[in-house]
DNA sequence: CTGAAAGCGCTTACAG
DNA sequence: CTGAAAGCGCTTACAG
């Protein structure tokens, strides 16, 4: 009930508040017998420091923050969930921002929001973690941070990131081989360097295997479930039709899905779908969805693992980076081609 | 670059680090012109008080924390979106924690965590705040709270929450008013208040129509969308079939669409589906699935707004409470019924 | 209406 | 190996 503070531990093992504090904090030269003795003072009164003490007085603020904008809700709750899993078994209590992408004044609302309350390290996720003048305001705060899935200056930070180009030249040679030879392609916004990827891997594949690939542009999309079903429109226009069609995100394959269903064509019997992103809703829709499976939860644990236990560089070294493997989850949506 | 305190303000604006403070909490006795140049200051100066010594010293800790556990992630992203908001506009910060519902020590935890970063109310979504002794951990610590659709103790605190009974009652009468009379019934898990609600007001239209209903505990599940599917499997198996499905949530619905597909039956002229919370799975499914749809997001903001400006009550007066409104959504999933 | 002093609960830098 | 003092950047309680 009443707050329990340094001063009363201290008293309890017969020490000083700082070797409680020496003991909080791991630091050599306590004998072991006074550790024993202050480990069981704060055992019995339950007691933790104080974060808003801590922060003022030391350099660590026991805080991460996720700082993302306008984002699909479902990929940062997902970021969130794997950060708040490693917070929580480090100690560290995660804060959550939301920054607007918009406006030139980012990089002082970021040296704003970082006085205000002090960091331990950011996380930053797509489309901020692009904005070089975030990364500028930052790095002037002296606040580590780690990217997921960057597109500009990748070298720059430490990131954490996948392999999209490589997925989507898999996924693409697995339609390949179940006997999909016109193969359409919904892309996502160009400017979005994991879905340029994604497309070109799409390329990589067909050109592999030989493969045209006639009207490429037609089925540019923009990630959203309408922008996919209006490339439909048009990708299932074409005389012969495509037996196939791999969209850079599920939504937009759901688009497509919708499309399918509207012309009332036999799924996949007429037309395979694929997708990527493993979205929840990949296994609800009918019929479920074969998709490219991106760790997500995974990857907010180890970008917050990056700035809770930031790995050893040799001097020089370029910062950490990890690449996240992806998974091809094959469901009912894709099949062999009906008629070749 | 360097960091800003208030003795550059006061220094700037030539007064004492004490009337800064003044100015920056709003205080009275300022006069205007002090107060013009304290703001001219912090605006040249681009200060913010830093929340950690502010946290330290008074009253405010200028955080609210979002406590859920186990959740549906999309409910609670959803919540954390509105809560953000009024986060933001308010000038305070959102910290999200994971806090397990299971084990004995849940007001341990609780007190625990409280005394480590001090926050100024706390949100409690389902189920754990439907736990009495995390209350009284809460009102322990003295941290005003929030609770998000209780079923337990509803007028303990102040609260957000929806009239699922009403809302059920009126999909219902909907379905009825469509021409059915033959309507299956899936159910949420009964100890959730929020589903047996649902299930009540169910019951009540059916019967307020004369209508009956023979096998209501058929169809039993538990919110996720396998239990749909194996309810659906025994309401699809009666004879005479149900001609629509009413779910007391959308994972369900979603599970009787995967299984009426399975059947091959024709949507929705076979059977018209209903669900329960307007996920956004429930635009993407074909056909898009009739819904309620229940203001997640605002209720976020509402929790928070409680928390940040907690309406003034008089003496004795019950806690706060908001009703959301909620709304029948109807789109391809339901139709009149093929035949009587 | 304004300010000087004390203190919030810790860590840092220094002394022994 | 341990501790006394100072200080982090604010607000509180008090004085004027």
């Amino acid at each position: 009930l009443a707050k329990i503070t340094i001063d009363d531990v201290a008293r309890r093992a017969g020490v000083s508040i700082k070797t409680v504090s020496r003991v909080l904090n791991n630091e050599p030269f306590v004998r072991v017998e006074t550790r024993d003795k202050v480990l069981a003072a704060v055992t019995a009164l339950d007691f933790t420091p104080n974060i808003s003490a801590r922060a003022l007085a030391g350099a660590k603020a026991y805080l991460i923050g996720l700082l993302f904008d306008n984002p699909s809700p479902a990929y940062v709750a997902a970021l969130e969930q794997g950060a708040l899993k490693v917070c929580r078994a480090s100690g560290r209590h995660l804060l959550v921002e939301q920054v607007s992408d918009q406006g030139p004044d980012l990089a002082r609302r970021l040296a704003v929001l970082l006085r205000t309350v002090r960091m331990d390290g950011v996380i930053l996720t797509p489309p901020i973690c692009d904005r070089i003048e975030a990364l500028d305001a930052l790095d002037a705060a002296k606040t580590p941070y780690v990217r997921i899935a960057p597109s500009q200056a990748p070298e720059r930070s430490a990131r954490v990131y996948g392999d999209d180009r490589r997925a989507a030249y898999d996924m693409t040679s697995r339609l390949i081989a179940l006997g999909h030879r016109r193969i359409g392609f919904v892309a996502g916004p160009p400017e979005h360097l994991a879905a340029a990827e994604r497309r070109r891997g799409f390329l990589d594949a067909m050109h592999a295997a030989g493969l045209e690939v006639p009207d490429v542009d037609l089925g540019q999309g923009s990630f959203t479930f309408r922008s996919g079903l209006e490339a439909a429109e048009r990708l299932l226009a074409l005389d012969p039709r495509p037996t196939a069609i791999f969209c850079a995100n599920d939504d937009m394959a759901f688009g497509v899905m919708a499309q399918a269903h509207r012309l009332r064509l036999d799924l996949p019997g007429d037309l395979s779908i694929a997708g990527f992103d493993d979205t929840p809703t990949a296994e609800i829709v009918w019929p479920r969805l074969t998709t490219v499976r991106q760790p997500v939860v995974e990857m907010g644990e180890a970008a917050a693992e990056f700035l809770i236990n930031p790995p050893k560089l040799e001097d020089g070294a370029p910062p950490p980076a990890q690449l996240m493997p992806f998974d091809l989850v094959e469901r009912e949506s894709t099949t062999e081609p009906w008629a070749g």
